[in-house]
DNA sequence: GCTAATATGTGATTTTTTTCACGGAACAGC
DNA sequence: GCTGTTCCGTGAAAAAAATCACATATTAGC
């Protein structure tokens, strides 16, 4: 039974994909809604259901084949493609993120970092190209990148934003404390606010007591 | 008309809380919902609806007094408080952290770092004190630190966070790409995990052509 | 002082998302 | 081969969240 998948679906189907594969490497052939929930932190029938957007795929009376599920999900939501990326602004922030290793295991290449500050492109050393920011465009389009993770300056980012979207870019993760705007049928963005985080827990707390 | 407050409301009243911080820098006194809301990336009746959970604080016909709103988001969402913080793991992302400056100004103070590598601590130089791990529980008691970053190997968050939670805090930002469990009553828990949020955007590249 | 435009507050409505409940299937242990 | 347990799939119900619609208030322009 497929169904249209809603973004909190999606955001739990791509967890369940990432548990599959420690799963796989830890050599476990088979697991449970049950299971998945708990290492994802949300209730079995919540797993079975965003699992059963994607028609069935379950063994009913025994769980889940991983190494089926994983291709499943993998068909469904595009994991099959590995998506080349960028890092924009390489400070402090986009300097770990440059070093992160995980990106590689997890179907992403990151071929190159671009900063606007040509004294850091040259001073800086790393393994993967990097890139003056008048440049960004032009190596957007020749290296085929699709998405982006954006960790300039706030003040900057829609600007930058506004390249990357004139740069053909298919999405962007935002690290900057501001919204962008960007044609939403054309281009993904995902917001992290570290700050705002930071703030709901505290209403929590208070909220809480 | 007051209501208990959803988590969605309360990220965007954080949010809100945020722009009234740069209106008022900015020297603009009022707002208007339809504004807050093109800030904030969300459609004017949400904001109103949202606001509108802490009480009537706006002025019918003309729109929000920017200190007033504040004000109002403040005693609600308790950022009269300033909340302290550390900063668990001191490596590539954690140093990030430690250097971001906009904690200040958002009512954060960030007064510790941790890290288990001795040696790392030795070697540092940073104006923020830094601490061997094993002392995580004694320092956070007595500096009274009540938010930790948690940004260690994802092997070891489950056994941080439970260190975290017997050293009595009460809220974590954790960056590791794993659920960690907590008991929930006494501490609250958000998650970042930029893979993920990575591979939701490559799931609407593919979902949505 | 009149009009058009722009505001908020909020009950009602719609949509979305989560949760429940249970039929039917597999399995482990005995 | 029987029994109690575990498990998936799914329609139905409930809960939560978003959206609409409009009464009512303010402001700006003239
Ligand atoms: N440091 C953190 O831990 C942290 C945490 C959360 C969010 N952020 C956000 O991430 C962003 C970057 O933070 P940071 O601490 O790394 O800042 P930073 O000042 O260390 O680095 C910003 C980098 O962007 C470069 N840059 C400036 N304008 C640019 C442009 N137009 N194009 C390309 N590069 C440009 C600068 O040269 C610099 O190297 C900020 O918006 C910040 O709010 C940072
Ligand atoms: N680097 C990034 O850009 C990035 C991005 C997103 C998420 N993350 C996640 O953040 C976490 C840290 O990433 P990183 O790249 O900074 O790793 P890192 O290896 O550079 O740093 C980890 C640090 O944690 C310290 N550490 C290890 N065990 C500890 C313990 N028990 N208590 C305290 N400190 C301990 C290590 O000494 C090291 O300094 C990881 O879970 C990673 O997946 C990192």
């Amino acid at each position: 039974m497929k169904k249209k998948l809603s973004i909190p679906t999606i955001t739990r189907l791509c967890m369940v994909f990432q548990q599959c594969d420690e799963l796989q490497i830890m050599g476990i052939l088979r697991v449970s809604s049950t299971q998945l929930g708990k290492a994802i932190g949300v209730p079995a029938h919540t797993i079975r259901k965003d699992i059963n957007c994607l028609g069935e795929v379950g063994d009913t009376g025994s769980g889940y084949d991983v190494a089926r599920l994983k291709a499943h999900l993998r068909r469904a939501l595009g994991f099959d493609q590995i998506r080349r990326a960028c890092i924009v602004g390489l400070g402090r922030l986009g300097s770990a993120l440059m070093d992160y290793e995980k990106f590689g295991a997890s179907g992403f290449s990151v071929v190159a970092g671009f900063d606007s500050s040509v004294n850091r492109i040259e001073t800086m050393q790393t393994r993967m190209p990097v890139y003056p920011a008048y440049d960004m465009k032009e190596v957007i389009q020749r290296e085929a990148i699709e998405l982006a993770l954006l960790a300039v300056p706030a003040p900057v980012a829609q600007a930058t934003a506004d390249v990357l979207v004139a740069s053909g870019i298919r999405g962007i993760v935002n690290f900057c404390p501001v919204v962008i705007n960007v044609p939403e049928t054309q281009v993904q963005v995902r917001n992290i606010n570290v700050i705002n985080e930071m703030r709901v827990l505290s209403s929590l707390m208070t909220l809480g007591e």
